[in-house]
DNA sequence: ATGTATTCTGAACAATGTTCAATATATTTG
DNA sequence: CAAATATATTGAACATTGTTCAGAATACAT
């Protein structure tokens, strides 16, 4: 009975697509039950045949759009080898990924997570998403004797808090206030991490 | 009249102490309307004789955590002449208040900033908390001629993001796990951008 | 003490997430 | 094809949220 399968699958795409929609357009404050199941065409109801509750749905909202930057990046630094340019890619790219879509970032990072879910898991993949990307670097970095694995394991931690930072303070204080500002504070910050 | 005013005043304290209490031990997802009402021994419409919305007390509420912790701070930094020490000083009495009260943190970095102001200047007060601490000393080392303006200018960027980073992974990802853990990697972060 | 001003309060409203019994639709069976 | 059964969909209903407002309780003034 593999069609009852296809059947609930696309059902669960028609609200998971509605979601995401409302994420990327408006964020968090958008989300409603009812506004979901108007959006997919459904009752309010409905969507509880589907999903255990609006917080599984957002969850699933996560993963895909982490799938969808991870693919993003990976075509932007396609062309450049293994190391700190690669890096530097990376990083520029998930800058520029939470920076069209505020509305993820704060999903991210800024909601409480016991909305999207208490198991720690989910905090897992969620703040080690950034590090996964930059994984294949770093560890190039230390096999190629350029820095030590304790210096490696510094910087890659305060790469990881230097770019949540630059977005909470963009994103939340608008500061700096323009992005080619930001983008040219970003690149001097991250070089000085990588270089000096 | 100014009797009024003193019983006006001393009834909004009943209700920004009972706010403060719950924020301190269970943070913004404890606060309700109710809630705070009953703890300062009041029906909920009475707030709403002393207060806008609940938006404006919340907003006090973080001009009193703001306080205590620049209070607190001054105290722990205040035989120290300022530079470099001072500054690493301010910094781990910053990171110390909030993972203290991880509820206020939550507070002022993590909740949407329109629950508590829609205003630019709540957002700037917010974001721009830290660097005010540190002001005199960023100033210091410039007077010193020990670090170029510029070059300042850009370490002090890094110590805000650097430090809200860390704060954030800290107090939701629980990474790194235990308290001893994270000051030695925050102080070592933090000696890696001063002197590096 | 009586009348007026002020302060306090529960009832009521709209919006939220969630549940559930009933309705509508699909599927199976005779 | 019709009847019976299983499944899918739905609005009514509930609890909880912030907020408003008319009236009740209290304080103050005459």
């Amino acid at each position: 009975m593999e069609k009852k399968q296809i059947q609930e699958q696309r059902m669960r795409g028609y609200f998971i697509e509605a979601t995401k929609n409302i994420l990327r357009s408006e964020g968090v404050q958008g989300i409603s039950v009812r506004r979901i199941a108007d959006e997919a065409g459904y009752s309010f109801a409905t969507l509880y045949n589907y999903f255990r509750d609006v917080r599984q749905l957002i969850f699933i909202c996560v993963g895909d759009f982490q799938e969808e930057c991870r693919a993003r990046i990976a075509q932007q630094a396609a062309t450049i080898p293994p190391g700190k340019e690669h890096l530097k890619t990376v990083l520029k790219g998930y800058l520029e990924y939470f920076t069209e879509y505020p509305g993820i970032f704060q999903l991210f990072f800024i909601e409480k997570l016991t909305d999207i879910s208490t198991s720690r898991d989910t905090a897992d993949r969620i703040y080690g998403f950034l590090d996964t990307l930059c994984d294949a670097d770093w560890q190039y970095l230390i096999d190629q004797g350029d820095l030590t694995p304790e210096l490696v394991a510094l910087r890659r931690q305060m790469a990881n808090n230097l770019t949540a930072g630059l977005l909470l303070f963009y994103l939340h204080r608008l500061s700096p206030g323009d992005w080619p500002t930001f983008v040219n504070q970003a690149a001097l910050q991250i070089d000085t991490l990588l270089i000096g």
